[in-house]
Order: structure tokens, then sequence, then C-alpha cells
DNA sequence: TGCGTTCCATACATCTATGTATGGACGAGT
DNA sequence: ACTCGTCCATACATAGATGTATGGAACGCA
């Protein structure tokens, strides 16, 4: 029933579990890609042989798969907490969305580049395809909402929040201009001040200071 | 001396050039990402053995290489001549940059995927990225340009190409909203349409509300 | 026709990856 | 203390990838 050992000094003695395995993947996902998801490397990097992996997991295929869900999990975690957190004011919510959106975990680069290999991925396999369009999908109709409160106008905001979302991926990309997350946030934060809340009522005056998204 | 001979049935008899096997290796990089460049399946394809290959070639790490700099100059020439196309009708022009940077080539598709793939490579291969990024601001200063000559601000230029720029780049994932390039392509127009000129005259007060975050 | 260059096939060596089989070390409970 | 279940090491089989060495077929040209 899991006694939940893990009481020990990993120097000395490894005794991993499925998450370390999971981590120590998602690491190697972030800085190689998926192939480099290799069981011998993993393994060295945690200290133990293959023998260990292959007690954890049946297959390489089960590691990459659960690989995956775990991500999807997460992800719909992240939507379902962002979508709670409504206010009275739609101005800084959606500031408070963009923010969240651009800094989701804490580990904000990790996670980026984990999801730039996914779509990479995706782009061969077809249920992961399906999968990141789930999530897209998900995170474009929430911004979508969010516009919709701002602007009034439910056809703009659809278009409005596909042209930010579509900004914002294509800005995990290693590009020039707007590169780190946060330079990307007052970027979009900008736009929206200068191109769309002028033509509403002036701006509450910094409203609602929003909190550090996780 | 390179006498071209060239004048062969390939079905028949194979006898490739180097321009082949590159262009076997760019098809390979479009279905399977660069990590599918493997010097057995493309000489699969291609109908010889490795012993072809490694004429043509010293290395793997060549061909890699070679594929870059092909790619780098296309894209180079892409942008002269977009660069060159300029009338006195500064929405036009703009419109027919989006067109053509949503479809440079006529084989849309393939250079996408390449270009993605590349992207991945670039992540963690910093000569390539250091190639991307010259390639992406050589493209965001075009737009810069164009999106000057229509809005006659210099500042709002900077910042709706930015944007533009990486709501494409973000199309050009696999997502769900606007998938196909067509699709982008319009939908990008009409934003221009609805946002921008409609009014000519820009939001004059409001303006310079945010600090660009450096 | 003969010859040299160009292009490719074959065979071999090496490296790295997955997966399996088996045994052993270690900890927990009775 | 003995045993059992958990976790890992070791050894082996297999597959696929790169690179090299070498011979050979096909073509152009004299």
């Amino acid at each position: 029933m899991k006694p939940a050992i893990k009481s020990r000094k990993r120097s000395e003695a490894p005794r991993l579990t499925r998450e370390d395995w999971l981590d120590a993947a998602f690491k190697a996902v972030v800085e190689g890609g998926f192939d480099k998801v290799r069981v011998l490397l993993i393994a060295d990097t945690l200290g133990v042989t293959r023998g260990s992996f292959y007690w954890h997991f049946v297959d390489h295929a089960e590691l990459v798969s659960a690989l995956l869900t775990r991500w999807k999990n997460r992800e719909m975690e992240v939507d379902r907490v962002l979508k709670s957190q409504s206010t009275s004011d739609p101005q800084a919510d959606l500031l408070r969305l963009l923010d969240a959106a651009l800094a989701h975990g804490g580990t904000d680069l990790e996670n980026i580049r984990f999801e730039l290999a996914l779509r990479g991925l995706g782009r061969r396999d077809p249920s992961v395809a399906k999968m990141l369009v789930e999530v897209d999908e998900m995170r474009m109709s929430l911004f979508e909402y969010k516009f919709a409160r701002l602007t009034g106008d439910s056809k703009a905001a659809t278009e409005l929040a596909a042209l930010f979302y579509l900004a914002i991926v294509g800005s995990h990309q290693a590009l020039s201009r707007p590169v780190s997350p946060p330079q990307v946030k007052e970027f979009l934060k900008g736009i929206i001040a200068n191109y769309l809340i002028h033509r509403q009522t002036p701006p509450p005056a910094k409203a609602k200071a929003y909190s550090k998204a996780k």
C-alpha cells in the first residue's frame, strides 16, 4: 500500500520511484527533446542502471506515454484554476491571465521547452497532435471569454483571442525581438493598452494589483 | 570539370548528384524532423546504398550543414525579392506581404514543416539558433517597414510587426483554430482591416501609457 | 576499342540503443 | 532471525546507425 519510505540518502542508495524517472525524463525532454529520452542516458543521470527502469516501466513507450498524460493532467488543472479566477474587472482579469499563461508553474522555461518538444512530437504522432489541439482549444476559449468580457464583442473576442494566443505560442520559439517570457508579457499588455482599451472607458487606474500567479 | 551528364533515366540507373541527396534529406526533415535524417533511410528512398552518400559527402554532419546553408540562402533570396516589391499603396503592399510570407515558394507546408524542425534543432545547436535569429530579424524588419508605411507611427509599427510575425510563427504549429495557411492569411487580413485600417488616425491621447519593459 | 574518371555496392568494424533473464542487496514485518 | 517483497545490477541477445576500405560497373572521351 505504498508505505512511502523515501527517507533515505539517494547518494548512497538510489532507490528510485516511478515519479523520479518521470521527472528525469521530463528534464531530458526539456534539454534535448523527445529523442533524448533514452533509458541509458536517464539512468546515468539518476545514478542507476537500466535494470531500475525496466522494473518501474514495462517499456520505453510507456515512459513517454506516462509523460504525456502527466503533462495533460497538469495543464487541465492549470486551466481549471485560471477559469475560477474571475473578478468584476475584465481588464485586470485579462492581464492576469496573460501573466499566468506566460508563467504557469513558476518554472517557465522548462514548461515552455517541454511544450515545444511536445509540438515537435505531435507533428509525427496523431495522438499527440490530438492532445495538443485539445489543450490549445481549452486555453484559447479561456482567452476568448476574457476578451469577450473586455470588449463586449463576441466576434472580436474570438479573433483577438486567436491572435494573442498564436503570438504567445510563436514567442516561445527561439526568436529575437521579445525573447524572454516577461518581455513578451509586457509587450502584449502594451498592445492591449494601446490598441484595445482606449476604445473603452479610460483605464481604471492600474486596477487590482494582480498577484504573481503561483 | 563537372560535364553535367545527368541525361539518364534514374529508374534504371540511379546515378545521383549531391543536390539529389539534399532534396531527399529535405523531405526527410519535412516528414520526420532532423533526427530522421539518417544515411540508411535516405539511401533506401533514393534506391541506392550508403556507398553513394559517402562519395558525395564526407560526413553526416556535412549533409546537415549543407542543408542549413541552402535553406538560409533561399530565405535571403526570398527576402530580397519581397523587399523589392513596393508600390504606392501601403495597405496593398502589406496584404501582399502577408500572402507571400505565408506561401513562399508555392510548397507551403513543406517549407513550414522544415522551418519548424529547424527551430527544434536550434534549441540544441547555438549556431542554428543564431541563423534563425538572423532570418527572423530580417523578416520582422520587413514587416516593420510595411507597417510603418501603413500607420505612419514607427513605434506602433515595431509592435505590430512583432505581434503579427509571432502570430504567424505560432500558427505554423499544429493548432486548432486557424489551421491551414490560407485560413491564417485571411484571418490576419481581417484583423488588419477591422482594427487598423478603419481608423486611419491612430489613437492619439492614450498612447505611451506603458513603459516598454526592456 | 580501350582507358580513366565517376559513381555505387559490398563487406567489415564499431558504437549505441532496446529488451530480457537472472540473481542479488536491502528493508520491513512476523 | 528468517523470510518475503521491493528495487537494482549484470550479462546476453538483437537491431540499427555511422564510417572505412575496397572492388566493380557504367559512362565519356580519345
